[in-house]
DNA sequence: CGATTTGTTATAATATATATAGAACAGAAT
DNA sequence: ATTCTGTTCTATATATATTATAACAAATCG
């Protein structure tokens, strides 16, 4: 996998790491059912700490994204487990609310949005 | 004003003001040219320190929402300022990627991101 | 003008979050 | 049986978040 970690970023390294993974899996670099590095050998290929990856895995687990096989590994999940449950949705709009808000006041349009989206969209898939 | 603000939150105290204020905004709750409370009246009214409020201030200073008059107060900006400049756009853009990543991965299709994006809109306007 | 309010700045203290390091352990994989 | 796995623990360093005071100069108001 190719992801980009910037650890000069106010974005903590974990979390850039969650977001890379979760963008390798929309495009489908990362298939459901695969595996993912183990988190010796992924923190090894970044340069980060063992604890960083696992730290990162943990949170793709909380949110539905990833199973993790107790001594084992984690893999990503599979579209049956990956059913967009209420939990998820409201995660997401929870998520969603703040960004559409400051478009909102910036000036953006529905239109406006709508587009942006669409962008996004093709950009990720 | 009417806000919540719940100090146990994993969003910081000032981002959870921010984010409310922009709300306010969207919702015209708020209108340009309004000035916001005094840092230090709105932070005994919220029961937090007035740092935490003036940090918020200058976070949406940061953002082009409102405009810091020195010694004076912070007021919303008119809509002429308002101008969704590149910056801004390109930000509420970088906020908004994970978002979709997110969404897309948990299954979410096209239509359902534009139909929640949507119900979003009508709920802050 | 005089008093109050304003943001600003500085210092300090505390708590939490982030990240790294090293070690040890038990279960899984080979 | 050996290696690899995540897990757990201790420890440390740094950054962020929050509060608490205090003081100051500029703006505001009566």
């Amino acid at each position: 996998m190719f992801l980009q970690i910037e650890p000069q970023s106010d974005v903590p390294i974990y979390m850039q790491l969650t977001q890379q993974i979760i963008e390798g899996i929309a495009s489908g670099q990362l298939k459901p059912g695969e595996a993912l590095p183990s988190v010796r050998s992924f923190a090894a290929d970044l340069g980060v700490n063992m604890h960083t990856v696992n730290k990162s895995y943990h949170e793709l687990e909380k949110k539905g994204i990833v199973r993790i096989i107790p001594k084992s590994g984690a893999v990503v999940a599979g579209p049956n487990e990956l059913g967009a449950t209420d939990v998820q949705l409201q995660q997401v709009e929870q998520m969603l609310r703040p960004v559409v808000a400051e478009g909102l006041v910036i000036g953006l349009g529905e239109q406006d949005l709508q587009q942006l989206m669409q962008k996004l969209i093709k950009n990720l898939s």
